[in-house]
DNA sequence: TGCGGTACTTACCTTTTCGTAAGGGGGACG
DNA sequence: CGTCCCCCTTACGAAAAGGTAAGTACCGCA
């Protein structure tokens, strides 16, 4: 896991299922993995705009070590990597859809909010949150 | 929110909700609130065992600007302030049942595990993981 | 008079996380 | 010959997160 638990490792399920899924990338390797069942690294690239080789190899490691992401390697030239969900990931992604239906419920809320925050500082002229 | 979203700002759903329950109490907080319905300070300092003052006050505030906890004080001598859960932080817990079941099941997997290699490592005579 | 309890705030420091840049060892392509 | 692609690894440094300790202002209790 790579992280220290705090003494006497978890207080609640939410703790451990947290302690896994926190990372910059995590949460949408597991979505990219969930939704395309096998990734190559390059693929993988492309699909996280903005993330470094490091960050994604880091990524993937914790979560192979985690027993959530497969990772299987080719002994080919060029090297093929590909990585899949095992039974725990395919599992922990099931019981995160509920909190990706939250967030996008969120999302759609915030934005009608900003939009609406935009359009009243709009009407008296000015920009919200100056 | 306190952080800097990523580039536009989020890819899905999972990024969104995982964002507002990253730190390392927060899970601990919505799920304490969830439990108890209100809660006055000291009371989440007793419930999160090593949390510092400055830490629960400062994810205290994210979750209230967040809007997932009402923040309600009281001007009394000596004061008192509770805190309880909004509409919205509701809903979150309610999305974030079925990960805790999962990391509750992942817990009892591991402690399963941990027993065995401990005792696998035991029966050779050596502790596991050097 | 001193201590504990209420709910914080502030300054300072350490730890963890993340990003940047570079290299590596091959093979395909022009 | 040079360059790109593959899948990383390493070193370095910045930024964010978290921890420690003290201070605030007021009250009740002994």
């Amino acid at each position: 896991m790579a992280r220290a638990p705090r003494q006497g490792p978890y207080i609640c399920g939410i703790d451990a299922a947290l302690d896994v899924v926190s990372g910059k990338w995590k949460g949408l390797i597991l979505w990219e993995l969930d939704s395309h069942g096998v990734r190559r690294f390059a693929e993988l690239r492309r699909a996280l705009p903005g993330v470094s080789e490091k960050m994604l190899t880091q990524h993937l490691r914790e979560l192979e070590e985690d027993g959530l992401v497969h990772r299987e390697v080719y002994a080919e030239v060029p090297p093929r990597v590909e990585y899949s969900l095992t039974e725990q990931g395919r599992a922990l992604n099931q019981a995160l859809r509920p909190l990706g239906a939250w967030g996008t419920e969120r999302i759609r809320q915030q934005s009608i909010a900003t939009v609406g925050e935009v359009a009243a500082a709009d009407a008296r002229g000015r920009a919200p949150r100056g």
